[in-house]
DNA sequence: GTGCAATTTGAATGAACGCTCAAGAATGCC
DNA sequence: GGCATTCTTGAGCGTTCATTCAAATTGCAC
């Protein structure tokens, strides 16, 4: 294992993760891998050991990329809660297709029985957003934006269980205008988060 | 492409369909499929013409167990709202966990930009069970459960969502206690489809 | 029991798979 | 420029893939 120029290694990486997002590990091969990042096979197994590797590495990626969105309309929202429905509208105007669904729930469906190491690391950049998701409730909470009686794990969770739906549903083919519809739905229910002013 | 007794074919379908849930499509091999069945290459490809025309016809297969299911909930249940809440708690109970994400998503998330074929076979069953969910949703407008002004389509999809998104979550290793929780969650806003009797 | 058609069988096929490593190119040092 | 070291290259490794088909077996009519 060998150090590529960290700007070498994100746009591998970057690369990687595009070929993997839309064929999936077992459908993607090596091939696919070299011609998407332009390396050779050798190269490739020295900056990542295996075709595994890679895939877990641009899985990791990917977590930080979601976690990093998710930041960003924290930041830029108005509030957290305007943060969090924001990060779901955010999702139905994602152009390309394949880029729609959730690459953690993809890895954890595609590997339903076979790579446990695989799956753990997928649960736990899924968990990793939901504590991220759970920050921003807590915040609210602290704002008085939201009531201090919410349960803030339970809602993470649920509101993470409305993601991969959506994203999943984001998939089906010619479902543009719908999903656009389900995610106005999902966010207006994250807003009634939000209690009335007393 | 021969007929093979109802009974054998049926057997075969379970058989494989079982192979194709646990391993997804690129990850069965045909040596995998031949153990699951029982059967031999040319037997496999006689009967179904190839690997891929073997999960099809599983996959139309899975489509109809799933309706079959929601037709049974619907029936036994004392309402249409209350079959529908239920047969998304029972997902809470079902034992095996690769049996558990939902194939008709794990077929449009494996095959991202790949095989457009495959994708709108996906689709068609994901829009048969959709409007399954419709027609149970007009019942309970019919029977006064359910207000005449529901949006019965926009509150199929959004179920379907919940589905979509309820069967991943729950192939989150260790997520048991969290996926019963979330199943009734999303069975008592379901249940909210009832219009308080006027 | 015999002959014929239908079915079952699994060894064999060429292609594609993930991966390796010896040889060549590039680099740094004096 | 010469030499040692590091990095890059891609042909080739053994394996496994989906698929085929000639031969063996079976079932059936008479």
């Amino acid at each position: 294992m060998v150090k590529l120029t960290t700007h070498d290694r994100a746009a591998a990486l970057a690369a990687g993760l595009d070929a993997f997002w839309q064929w999936g590990f077992h459908g993607t091969s090596m091939k696919d891998l070299e011609r998407a990042t332009g390396m050779h096979p050798g190269s490739i197994y020295a900056a990542f050991g295996s075709k595994r590797g890679f895939y877990v590495a641009a899985l990791d990626r990917y977590t930080e990329d979601v976690l990093a969105d998710l930041r960003r309309h924290a930041s830029e929202a108005a509030s957290p809660i305007e943060g969090l429905a924001g990060f779901v509208e955010a999702i139905a105007l994602d152009e390309d297709r394949s880029a729609r669904s959730c690459m953690l729930v993809k890895t954890l469906l595609e590997h339903g029985e076979g790579d446990e190491a695989l799956r753990r690391s997928a649960e736990s950049g899924i968990a990793a957003i939901e504590t991220e998701i759970g920050n921003n409730l807590r915040r609210a909470q602290q704002k008085g934006e939201a009531s201090a009686s919410l349960e803030v794990e339970h809602a993470a969770r649920r509101i993470q269980l409305n993601i991969m739906g959506l994203r999943s549903f984001a998939c089906r083919p010619g479902a543009n205008e719908s999903v656009a519809v389900m995610a106005h739905d999902i966010a207006s229910e994250i807003r009634k988060l939000k209690q009335v002013p007393s």
